[in-house]
RNA sequence: GCCCUUGUGGCGGAAUGGUAGACGCAACGGACUUAAAAUCCGUUGGUUUGAACAAAGCCGUGCCAGUUCGAGUCUGGCCAAGGGCACCA
């Protein structure tokens, strides 16, 4: 017998899976297909044990799949456009594209295929390479055709350390997403923008549809997506006759409460509205707001603060004259930038009108009487001083309200929406430029289609991080014609947020090397959607909505022929460890001081056992702490695993048998253990499946069935037909069952039990159902719900013996002693409780 | 503040309303060995009675109630931890 030595195994059979081929996926291959897809990582140049889940829990599933049957896509790539690369690049002096193109080979070469992955390396996409940022840039444009991308000036997050602005999803409590200590600037900007908001009502109408993703990210893509119903309601100005100010509101019902209306300092029509007197007041108010940072203007403590603007608006339904004012607790861009204000059922606007004094007219109340308000009644109740709406409840005032409004022209129902549009526009070099020429004379013109792709200019380019985008000073490139006029032209210096870049990358696997088009219409509705996507919970919201928005924007220009790209999703848990930094169990990551390596532990116990161990410790979706002793233990179940077929092959001539044993197996415990191969089949295969994931449980269902191997082994030398039938059927399936875990050392193994290659495409086992019966079962007898004996008996009595047999046992008679028998509950097979008073 | 999720041994975690703690880690004991490591076989929730390595009893899934013959599992309330949103009108 030779030792278990797992370096040699998985290197030998790492080279050999690449040199077969066997997991190319198969354009329109007979199979039914399957699309098995990981979140493709960022080339930050190492990956360690907490980046290792995914792939692992990825894997597993692609390969359980092609056992199954399926032609299976699983391909991987880079998501390597980003920051990490160009501040790489002003620190060390290298180029980005160089020091990501090392990552890559390293991350691709070293540790993802020693990983013992199985992807398809033929459709690797590489998002900073220009035959895919070429598709990027093509998608931008068809974007811009079709009036999705567009510019406004508009108040940014700008972060001081990215030297960049950022969408709204990248903003964390005010901090910027990558640097969770730096606070993020607002900023009056004009940027372009991807109009997301087009497809709110969609994006949340079909997160019903998607039954398999899992509830809690639903929900948090429902609240960001944060649909409000209500109304608009227009007021119109004193001395402006052609102007009105809409206002949105939840709360029609409230109207006749409506005290003073309120406007966001960045609100256009501001400067119209200021009365002369009120001027320096409302300017100086205006520069102070716009020098708060994000956090200081949402501070939870915060007092209020507002200027008068001097003119007046009327209250169309008391006609009373209003006064209008500013203030940063509304904010521009949601709703129409104006709310009306509301102290008596408003929280904010109470303690707005309480700072400055402004009427508090209470409209509903509870009971139909009016009191002093120490607090904003909030809650629902009756219509009070509200004319001829008195007495309604205001469930329905909002609906009457909102109708007399219409009918008297100003106002509507409406519906808003919280989610912004998508901020994509990045003052940095490494991403895929924006394809815009700007022209003195024809203004914005978009680069046309056939000059695509816009390179990246890679010679004489400077990292220094100062000055704003090297692409401001790179002459050469930025100097261009007008694709219109040919007149002297500047380009685009932003270039595109990454997360464009990896909006649309499962796409492009389905054709990854197409050079005439982003991909094939054919061979992406073959593929798509995925069938099953396994990500981290980071990207609840980010990438899987902008994904979410893509596929719907790419089916209404036609390219694509489904609403939704992924059907299941699997959001794993992050991997944790003790943190000497921070004095506690934190995620695994390079900052906290808390990485362990794959290559050392690779080398000396294998990747096999480090995936059973991940999958192992914890079900998919919750964290897993990280211990090298546990992984050892699942090295030792492997290594037992090794020692039991090497036993059982000198002294059974163990050989390849799985077909059912259709004779009765007289023996009990050699039955036993044909029952509990079955029982194993059965369970991983339960278990493996796309209703449970439950991977750990799995794994514990194939140590039992080797713990139970050895047990039945133990002390025995020789063994009859039947025995050797039964140990044969069970290594067989044993390794058949666990080949998608731990793909080396079965591979290894079922080339000597079969002489044959490759125990991954052998067909996935099932199990005999006869097998599973047993003659006896453990009866549990209770008294008042409490276990007080357990018998083996016959299966099948019915349940009048059971009642009996319970009855008289001697624990059961002790106990009953004196006391009264009240019923005596019997579920056949199972247990015997008797009530007694 | 609003919304969501989770609370089980020393630890990670198992349990279609029906024997709580599968499987693993750690710890301990035995076999093997000159010895150690490795391996194989066991023990391991707490507690009480008992001379006992015999045997038996009681308690136990964050806390308090409820439903049920029976609750880790279902319902309501509370506590704690984690996550999402947050001056969104």
């Amino acid at each position: 017998m030779t030792n278990y030595s797992p370096k040699e195994i998985e290197s030998k059979w790492q080279a050999a899976w690449e040199n077969t081929q066997i997991h190319k996926a198969i354009d329109f291959d007979n199979k039914p297909k399957y699309y098995s897809l990981v979140m493709f990582p960022y080339p930050s140049g190492d990956l360690h044990m907490g980046h290792m889940r995914v792939y692992t829990i990825s894997d597993v599933i692609s390969r359980h799949r092609r056992m199954c049957g399926f032609n299976v896509l699983n391909p991987m790539g880079f998501d390597a456009f980003g920051l990490p690369a160009e501040n790489a690049a002003i620190e060390r002096k290298t180029h980005p594209k160089q020091w990501t193109q090392k990552n890559i080979d390293y991350m691709k070469n070293q540790q993802l295929k020693r990983m013992g992955t199985s992807y398809d390396w033929d459709r690797e996409v590489v998002s900073c390479n220009s035959d895919y940022y070429k598709w990027t840039q093509w998608l931008f444009l068809q974007f811009y055709k079709n009036k999705i991308a567009y510019q406004k000036e508009a108040p940014v997050n700008w972060c001081p350390k990215c030297q960049t602005v950022l969408a709204n999803e990248q903003v964390e409590d005010g901090m910027c997403w990558r640097h969770d200590d730096t606070l993020v600037e607002r900023k009056m900007m004009r940027q372009w923008f991807l109009k997301i908001t087009q497809y709110a009502e969609e994006l949340l109408n079909d997160l019903d549809k998607l039954q398999g993703w899992p509830e809690r990210v639903k929900l948090m893509q429902k609240n960001w997506i944060g649909k409000s119903v209500g109304a608009e309601l227009a007021f119109s100005i004193v001395g402006h006759e052609n102007l009105k100010i809409p206002v949105f509101t939840t709360r029609p019902d409230t109207a006749f409460g409506i005290t003073y209306l309120v406007v966001a300092p960045e609100y256009s029509l501001i400067s119209k509205l200021t009365l002369p007197e009120n001027k320096d007041k409302v300017e100086e108010y205006i520069k102070k707001a716009g020098h708060l940072t994000e956090i200081e203007r949402l501070a939870e403590n915060k007092e209020k603060t507002g200027v008068p603007l001097g003119t007046f608006a009327i209250n169309p339904f008391t006609n009373e004259k209003i006064p209008i004012w500013t203030s940063d607790y509304v904010v521009l861009d949601y709703g129409t930038g104006a709310v009306m204000g509301v102290p008596a059922h408003d929280e904010r606007d109470f303690e707005f009108a309480k700072k400055f004094n402004l009427p508090i007219q209470q409209v509903i109340s509870p009971d139909g009487l009016t009191r002093n308000l120490d607090e904003a009644f909030t809650a629902s109740g009756i219509m009070i001083n509200s004319g001829s709406f008195n007495g309604l409840s205001n469930e329905e005032g909002k609906i009457k309200i909102t109708e007399h409004a219409a009918k008297n022209n100003c106002g509507s129902f409406r519906v808003t929406y919280r989610l912004r549009d998508w901020l994509i526009s990045r003052q940095r070099y490494w991403g895929a430029p924006i394809p815009v020429i700007y022209c003195d004379s024809c203004g914005v013109v978009a680069v046309s289609e056939n000059e695509l792709p816009v390179l990246l200019p890679e010679e004489d380019i400077e990292f220094t991080g100062l000055g704003g985008s090297p692409l401001l000073r790179a002459s050469d490139w930025l100097n261009t014609k007008c694709p219109s006029c040919k007149k002297n032209a500047k380009r685009e210096t932003d270039t595109m947020d990454t997360f464009i870049c990896s909006s649309y990358y499962y796409l492009r696997y389905a054709d990854a090397k197409n050079n005439k088009e982003a991909f094939e219409k054919k061979k992406v509705n073959y593929w798509l959607p995925v069938d099953q996507y396994v990500g981290g919970i980071e990207h609840a919201i980010l990438h899987l909505l902008y994904s979410r928005f893509f596929t719907k924007a790419l089916r209404d220009f036609g390219l694509l022929n489904f609403d939704e790209p992924f059907t299941n999703l699997l959001s794993q848990g992050m991997v944790t460890m003790f943190s000497p930094k921070e004095g506690k169990i934190a995620k695994m990551s390079k900052s906290k001081g808390n990485v362990v390596g794959t290559s050392e532990f690779f080398d000396q116990y294998g990747a096999d056992a480090a995936r059973l161990f991940i999958l192992f410790a914890s079900p998919p979706e919750q964290e897993v702490e990280w211990s090298t002793q546990g992984a050892i233990g699942q090295y030792r179940f492997l290594e037992r695993v090794w020692r039991l077929f090497f036993n059982l092959r000198e002294n059974t001539s163990l050989f390849l048998f799985d077909k059912f044993i259709e004779i009765n197996i007289e023996e009990p415990v050699l039955k036993d253990l044909y029952r509990v191969a079955n029982y194993t089949i059965k369970t991983v295969s339960e278990d493996i499946s796309k209703e449970k994931y439950t991977f750990n449980t799995a794994i514990a269902r194939m140590t039992e069935l080797v713990n139970s191997m050895y047990k039945f082994i133990i002390g025995k030398t020789s063994y009859n037909d039947i025995e050797k039938q039964v140990l044969s059927f069970s290594i067989t399936n044993l390794l058949k069952l666990l080949a998608p875990f731990a793909p080396h050392i079965t591979e290894e193994l079922w080339e000597r039990l079969s002489g044959s290659y490759s125990v991954h495409q052998q067909k996935w086992p099932t199990y005999d159902e006869a097998a599973l019966i047993t003659d006896e079962i453990q009866l549990v007898i209770q008294i008042g719900g409490k276990k007080i004996d357990v018998l083996t008996t016959k299966k099948g009595l019915p349940q009048k013996d059971l009642e009996i047999m319970a009855l008289n046992q001697e624990r059961v008679k002790l106990r009953l002693d004196g006391k009264e028998l009240v019923k005596v509950v019997v579920v056949p097979d199972k247990i015997v409780n008797i009530v007694v008073k």
